[in-house]
DNA sequence: ACCTGAACACCGTTCAAGT
DNA sequence: ACCTGAACACCGTTCAAGT
């Protein structure tokens, strides 16, 4: 084998918008949003960091970018990139099992970018790809019968919840160590918060002794029935 | 009069954690978040930056000072710091009408501090003041006879609602100039989202010729009475 | 004890220069 | 045209030193 005493130069792939943006991507799914700085992408892409700025105008639009691309990872799954059949075939439920398969297929992918909801919610104007979800997501709505304003207040009560994600306001408190003595801090907390205690730990059939485990699946379905549920009972008046 | 050649020498107030956190909201309120860095604000304090880690740990527990600062401004707005009177009056109106005056309470002080909702939102800890909050709201819809279980879903489906805010997924972009041809515009938008611009021109009645104009508060209150509805309804089989 | 100055390890971004 | 190196104006934070 002959010696190379060289760093092996590199097929030298061309950097483009869309390479950048992907490997942005998959930066924030490893490390987290925070390790998406220009230097640690210009980094991954083995090139300086000045060299992104042919290709994105700034950090800015980087993430409007990570955004869209998220968006329009939601849009193919939920197909609405696909041609539709000439003939259509009428969904066989009702609008809100429709949408509510749309929503939770949103969900779906936020889910492996936990990185996403905070970034598309930071993004000030309506991207594309978010412009085209809803839309398709309106025309669902529309077709069930719901009035235009019923529709127009629908979405804002469904709010984030339409893209599959509810910033969520407190994430638990990690805890670390599996408090060796909750009982006692349980007592405390009771005599503290007693109506919060109260309800969680009627949420724990299962006789946990741990506080603020919830099924966040569950949940969610539960907060998106009840919008959808309200929407449809103004449907029907 | 005397000449004073040096600055005079101020009454030298000292640096408190109040009074740094205090200042760290007035900027925010000013100036936006992003504009409250650790040397701006020593700024303001009239002192080095780095006399502010002696009052507080780092930039992350400013940050959750400043969310508790603004939750606790909350809980009195809505008389949770007041000792009840020995009689509490019974609400006149039924849990609902409460509740709601609550979160519409809770909604006005946020919207003197529009930073606040982002910096609440990102704290990853429930701090002792939203832990108040939530527990008397938790106590008000459980004394209105809703199951530990509906409550616990209930609180997840309001979700950032419940302090008086939702995230804007999008807010409308700005537009700057008053678009001179808006009618070709809207023609144009109109065949690319026929559903969105169907259901926005709907909601304008008085013959606005632009778009996506609401009325943030009426959105709000409606999203909210939506979730008490199906939560009152449910209560009720 | 509280506050300071200088320094460190980061940011995003500009600019003139290379090919 | 695309990429680079050095530099600028910021960050948050550490550390040794002052009073």
């Amino acid at each position: 084998m002959a010696a190379q005493p060289d760093a092996e130069p590199r097929p030298r792939v061309p950097l483009t918008k869309q390479r950048v943006l992907r490997t942005a991507v998959r930066i924030a799914d490893a490390r987290g949003i925070t390790a998406v700085t220009m230097r640690n992408l210009a980094q991954e892409l083995e090139v300086e960091a000045m060299s992104l700025y042919h290709h994105v105008p700034g950090k800015d639009q980087l993430l409007d970018g990570m955004a869209e691309a998220v968006v329009t990872e939601i849009n193919t799954a939920v197909g609405l990139d696909a041609t539709p059949p000439a003939d259509p075939p009428p969904p066989a439920d009702g609008w809100k099992a429709v949408v509510r398969g749309r929503i939770l297929a949103a969900r779906e992918v936020m889910l492996n970018h936990p990185w996403a909801p905070g970034v598309v919610g930071s993004r000030s104007t309506m991207t594309p790809a978010a412009m085209r979800y809803f839309d398709a997501l309106t025309g669902q709505l529309l077709s069930g019968g719901l009035s235009p304003d019923l529709v127009h207040h629908g979405l804002h009560a469904l709010g984030s919840r339409a893209l599959g994600f509810t910033l969520e306001l407190f994430q638990a408190a990690d805890g670390g160590a599996p408090d060796p003595d909750a009982a006692e801090m349980m007592q405390q907390l009771a005599q503290q918060f007693p109506n919060v205690v109260a309800v969680l730990s009627a949420a724990s059939h299962d006789g946990e002794t741990t506080l603020g485990w919830c099924d966040d699946q569950a949940e969610f379905e539960f907060g998106l029935d009840l919008v959808l549920d309200g929407l449809e009972r103004l449907a029907a008046r």
